[in-house]
DNA sequence: GCCGCGCCTTGAGGTGGGTCAATCCCAGGA
DNA sequence: TCCTGGGATTGACCCACCTCAAGGCGCGGC
């Protein structure tokens, strides 16, 4: 798990009217090349950065003292990721696939984007996160394995216009954001498929084969 | 169950230098009453009132379509509920109790109160909203019975000073915030209890009698 | 004081998902 | 092409929590 990261140059993109602060974010960031399973910042940390997912995927992560794990939420190209209003990390992220990130410095955007702009962004940003945070707490509170599964799998192929979906965490991972162990989502995995909701091509890759099907069975 | 609301008196509240915004919203808030298990809005209903708990106590929960609920939160005396970003109510919010509740149009509020003052009171309230989320996240999805219980005490006796807490909330509530059964979460309780780590003095009110092991029991 | 109704507790038994352990599979390296 | 190792699957068994079913008990009404 190498600890270095490579600085890449910087943008070079030209503002568009809707997306202006995102680009100033752009402008402003540094790009950091991340490892998988390097640890982009860590729990309780001071959270004066803002994060953006460029290239590869991220995960949010909490764990308690005895190593069981929570996995808060998965990150993924032009998603932000990191912004806090309380001053740091409630979860830890770190890199689910070797990955580079938009990193800057929240203050310094602040100044630079103006307090409106900056605010209509975290505000988008923080909201998002509550929204699927609130989705994510009735899947773990009420939800069965099979459901749990069959949701993931619907929201990873909402978010991809392909038909072909690529998973890019492992099971250990699905298990950890789906508050089940490894082999449960193994088993619900093979079960969907014998059902021929879904068709795996290696594991990490599949089709939905009956949607409705999927998405009955995500409730 | 009730349907009628009593429209209370508007308040005579000085404001003070700090919590200005809070109390141009007592000034601009209507108090309306609600019977214990009303509706104060509906999922997926309009959102552009925001609500504040006067007296009593409020429950927001969802639905899935058999039934199965699960409660995102409860809310006391002074806090801020149903501030929405997106426009639309994502839990629907139930009285647990006959309680108060101060309704301010949200518009007139951002008018009233200045587009700066008005985003620093979302913001806030909507931040704490997904500081208590993603802790309630890691307890669903990673925690057992008795450290769900345990927590679930543990966060009740922090709010109030008091040595004796009142559980405003039945054992359904319970069981549906905790994602357990009724049963279970009674279960969970005498075991506290033989293990003299609380004391019930009726169903509805208990006492720490060993803060160190419920917190323990809490992870 | 007594009754009755909801809520809560308790028990007995079932089961979904966890645990432990053995393969299996496949991607990457020689 | 074969070898290797780590992730994924599968099986057997177990247990935490759920389900179903009786009571118990406290509180409000009369």
């Amino acid at each position: 798990m190498p600890q270095t990261h490579r600085f890449d140059d910087t943008m070079t993109r030209i503002a568009e009217p809707r997306e202006v602060s995102a680009d100033i974010m752009m402008s402003m960031g540094v790009r950091m090349a991340f490892a998988k399973d390097e640890e982009i910042y860590g729990q309780d940390e001071e959270a004066d950065l803002i994060y953006r997912v460029i290239s590869g995927a991220v995960r949010t992560t909490r764990v308690m003292s005895d190593g069981r794990r929570q996995i808060g939420g998965f990150y993924y190209p032009d998603e932000m990721f990191g912004v806090e209003a309380s001053g740091h990390h409630r979860f830890s992220a770190e890199a689910l696939s070797d990955c580079v990130i938009l990193v800057v410095k929240a203050s310094a955007l602040r100044t630079v984007a103006g307090e409106e702009a900056f605010g209509r962004m975290t505000w988008a940003a923080t909201n998002r996160e509550l929204d699927r945070t609130q989705d994510h707490l009735l899947l773990l509170g009420r939800k069965t394995a099979a459901e749990r599964v069959a949701s993931f799998l619907m929201d990873l192929a909402k978010r991809r216009a392909t038909e072909s979906v690529t998973l890019p965490m492992g099971r250990q991972d699905m298990a950890d954001y789906l508050g089940l162990t490894i082999e449960t989502v193994s088993r619900m995995l093979t079960q969907l498929q014998s059902a021929l909701v879904v068709e795996f091509t290696g594991a990490r890759s599949f089709k939905i084969s009956n949607r409705c099907a999927l998405a009955r069975m995500a409730e």
